[in-house]
RNA sequence: UGGGCGAUCGUCUAAUGGUAGGACAGUGCCCUUUGGAGGCACUUGUCUAGGUUCGAAUCCUAGUCGCCCAGCCA
């Protein structure tokens, strides 16, 4: 059940064939008046990524579209992989994306549940016990194009089987030495039916039952009978899953259980993103990134400490909705819609990121000067605020150009532009270092254009973000760029890795930004926008006497378009 | 060479036998005290070949291409 937003715009729902299919159901009243209920069934071994944003925006989104209910359910059958840790993480991860779960479930809570069931299969005789080797049951099973062929153990008596089943359970066996498998079809085509294990002994600890089990479900045996005992109207999951149907079905036809019906979807690729938690795992592992929640990184930590919005992933999520092609949607789309929810709540501010000293001849020495400036165009509602002025103010570097380009219309000598509310200035000489970089920029202002206004109706092509050299503080500034080169980040060549597809300028840090004073008072998730720049929100690294900022995304820039298109 | 699933603008996604539409990206113009935002316009698509039908993206047949499956992972 979401906390429906009012103020994201009402991201526009994209029909889909899950909510086609619930409505449906619903309207045929296949369970009944039962209500539609989903789950969200993360397996606690990593972190939270946008890909699972999608999943989780459709399994609660579309319940409660229906009045439903979602549970969030920990896939917890592998205690190997599985750490309180992750546990933690996704709980956050899911309620900061505005989801709240009806019921908080493990797949552990039904290990008692799960091992009667595997017990009345055995006794039915659609269960068995096999000693074969994990190797010698690759080698039955066949291949793609071949049959496989039956276990010497398969035909064991229901006694033989439940008394080792039972010895199973107690611990007498070591690892990997017997299994517990189905009794189906060992000619299926579809391999997931050829006698697929059910338990297989793992003496370890699990993080929530601790030793009290040392065999384990395999997922296949516990997924959709969980789905069962919570009586999980509609299991949505990727498509991936879509051959281990009839296996589901199966489990549940002969437990004689709720039938739960389990409907694929399409899994979220993303240009210049890897969504594989095994990779995610590697860049963390190796310090390829700073951790989890490296602002570069895709997961929900990471995108969170980056600056994005649940608002604007949920609204992204509505919009790409679902299908059962398997695409990749551009990154751009995403970028989009937090452009889109930025622009409208975003606090302005104005900061300099690369500092030109700009010295305003004309204006008297020790004069000071408050100019009121509104906080957010977009939202009068936000008010305004007084920002200082003086003599000596900072500019960008990429606003001052000695020898302006064509199509430049930012500051060069003799040129007139506006500082943004303060008023209008011409350049008129630079003062060099050694090098002959320029270092500083001579003006003089127009006492007249108070405020920025052009009393005469004079008009300037260009408005400059401006900070008071008295009044500046200071502050680090992160500007992150995509992790990858490529737009596919597996496309690598041979004996190479997805590593050599690394950006090595995804991280820029700015040390001397000069921010304007009222951002001293910035903090942990506020969200701005430095005008003319992109929006950038306070990073936690932040201290007392030290601000860092990161730039969640640039402002789309069309100088930069125009600058590149001359270039090439 | 088995089985499952899929194929619509560059990308993602609608149209459920009846005008192929939207979003992102792109291009041009307008507007602008953010080269931001906004507005207007434009461009581009039903995998192929047959068939059914008054009418097919949709149904049928045959191809082509793509993804997934041979963990005691999920």
């Amino acid at each position: 059940m979401t906390n429906s937003n009012p103020e994201s715009q009402e991201a526009r729902t994209v029909s889909n064939f899950l909510r086609d299919q619930m409505a449906e159901d619903v309207l045929a009243k296949k369970y009944g008046d039962a209500i539609v209920q989903t789950r969200f069934p993360p397996e606690p071994n990593g972190y939270l990524h946008i890909g699972h944003a999608k999943a989780i925006c459709i399994d609660f989104g579309l319940a409660d579209e229906f009045g439903g209910r979602t549970n969030l359910r920990f896939d917890d059958t592998n205690p190997e992989k599985e750490e309180q840790e992750y546990v933690d993480s996704i709980m956050t991860d899911v309620r900061w994306l505005g989801f709240k779960w009806d019921r908080l479930c493990y797949a552990s809570d039904y290990f008692g549940q799960l091992y009667e069931w595997a017990l009345q299969l055995v006794k039915a005789g659609k269960a068995y016990v096999d000693d074969l080797t994990a190797d010698e049951i690759r080698q039955y099973r066949g291949t793609l194009t071949e049959p496989g062929k039956d276990s010497p153990y398969r035909n064991r008596s229901v006694e033989e089987n439940l008394g080792l089943f039972l010895r199973m359970k107690s611990g007498e066996f070591p690892d990997g030495s017997r299994v517990l498998r189905a009794k189906i079809d060992m000619t299926s085509p579809n391999l997931n039916m050829r006698d697929p294990v059910m338990y297989r002994i793992l003496h370890a600890s699990h993080h929530r039952t601790g030793d009290d089990w040392c065999i384990y479900p395999m997922y296949d045996f516990a997924h959709g009978q969980s789905d069962s005992i919570e009586n999980v109207t509609h299991s949505m999951c990727t498509l991936e899953f879509a051959d281990h149907q009839p296996l589901y079905r199966w489990y549940i036809e002969q437990l004689g259980i709720f039938p739960s019906q389990q409907i694929e979807f399409d899994r979220l690729n993303l240009t210049y993103t890897l969504l594989s938690k095994r990779k995610l795992l590697q860049l963390v592992q190796e310090g390829r990134v700073s951790g989890w929640d490296d602002p570069r990184m895709p997961t929900l930590s990471g995108i969170r400490r980056r600056g994005f919005t649940p608002e604007a992933l949920r609204a992204f999520c509505a919009s790409i909705g679902a299908s059962r092609t398997n695409g990749t949607t551009d990154i751009e789309v995403l970028e989009h819609f937090q452009r889109d929810d930025l622009n409208r709540r975003a606090t302005r501010a104005m900061a300099v990121l690369n500092p030109l000293k700009l010295v305003i001849d004309n204006y008297p020495e020790g004069q000071e000067e408050l100019f009121e400036v509104v906080n957010n165009p977009e939202d009068p509602a936000a008010g305004v605020r007084q920002v200082p002025f003086s003599r000596i103010v900072y500019i960008e570097q990429d606003d001052f150009r000695e020898v302006p380009p064509p199509k430049y219309f930012r500051l060069s000598p003799g040129k007139e532009v506006r500082l943004r509310a303060a008023y209008f200035i011409t350049a008129n000489s630079v003062l060099k270092d050694a090098d002959g970089n320029v270092v500083e920029v001579h003006c003089t202002y127009d006492p007249a254009s108070r405020g920025g206004n052009s009393p005469d109706g004079r008009k300037v092509k260009s408005t400059l973000h401006w900070v008071s050299d008295a009044h500046a503080v200071s502050a680090e500034i992160r500007l992150y760029d995509k992790l990858f080169t490529k737009a596919d980040p597996n496309d690598y060549a041979e004996g190479e890795s997805f590593l050599s597809n690394l950006n090595p300028d995804s991280l820029t840090v700015l040390t001397g930004a000069k921010l304007e004073p009222s951002l001293a008072n910035a903090k942990l998730g506020d969200r701005f926008q430095f005008e003319r720049v992109g929006y950038f929100c306070l990073d936690r690294d932040s201290t007392e006497g030290k601000l860092v900022f990161n730039r969640t995304l640039s402002l789309k820039d069309s100088w930069a378009k125009i600058e590149k298109k001359a270039g090439s």
